[in-house]
DNA sequence: CTGCAAACTATAATCTCTCTAAACAACGTC
DNA sequence: GACGTTGTTTAGAGAGATTATAGTTTGCAG
């Protein structure tokens, strides 16, 4: 996994900076970070790199397909490394995101959309927790 | 629908500022707004609410059940008057939710939940415009 | 090399939303 | 109907995430 021409052929340059915060979100693993976690991974790292180009950097990688974007509340955004097409469960009470794999969940029933329209994506997201004891 | 007594069954005071914003919600039609949009909606009906009580209402709404978050993206909360178990058909390009009654969209796959967790929501979004012309 | 466009940075600005502390109003009690 | 308690409302400050700005630096074509 070459990062560099992962960076071009995704019509971005490839610069240190850029380089360096694919090689943080890119290891290997299915990721879901917000942006300050990047900047903190960044930090941690060594890379000195403002938070600015940090958020012009998630934009962009998100802009070439490189990220998803996941709307998970409205505090803040999470960028998901695997764009391939898949759906979370949210577990709420320790504010953490794990992938269903693409297929496995499958959604029947969709009404017809307006006139022209077609669906670009199917967002899937089950919030689980605890069972609340208040509701028992 | 008497909405002080559907104020008072939630557990809330019926007072002047919440009826008021509540005959603004819910008024038979089912909407998706966002505080700011409530405001303005009140302050065009005369009402001299501040927007401090506006989130404070629209939260205790929530809290009580009266209205339902709706995550659709990471600038700001969306409130949603419908609180069945429905989802959602999100027109990118209008900026337009439309609703899907609940029981029309099946999602089955769901894989195993981790240990003594619940589904508390199943949240769907299909995301819809017009085909992309640079992918055809 | 040289020049230009793109990238990077620090900082200010913006925007949504919450906190704070004080004024005010509902509601039960007498 | 006055009183006290408690919950509401408010203006404005404050917090946190993200974007805009403007100047400097860097990548890359020629």
């Amino acid at each position: 996994m070459d990062l560099a021409a992962k960076l071009q052929a995704a019509g971005l340059r490839s610069t240190p900076k850029r380089l360096a915060i694919a090689r943080l979100l890119f290891d290997g693993e299915d990721m879901h970070v917000a942006a300050d976690a990047v900047a903190r991974m960044a930090a941690q790292a060594g890379l000195r790199v403002s938070l600015a180009t940090v958020y012009n950097t998630l934009n962009q990688f998100v802009a070439a397909g490189l990220l998803r974007r996941v709307n998970l509340d409205s505090e803040r955004s999470y960028f998901d490394t695997n764009t391939a097409s898949h759906q979370h469960i949210y577990v709420e009470d320790e504010q953490r995101l794990i992938d269903i794999p693409g297929g496995q969940i499958r959604v029947s029933g969709l009404p017809a959309l307006p006139e022209g329209m077609e669906v670009r994506a199917v967002e899937v997201m089950v919030r689980v927790g605890a069972p609340k004891p208040t509701q028992g």
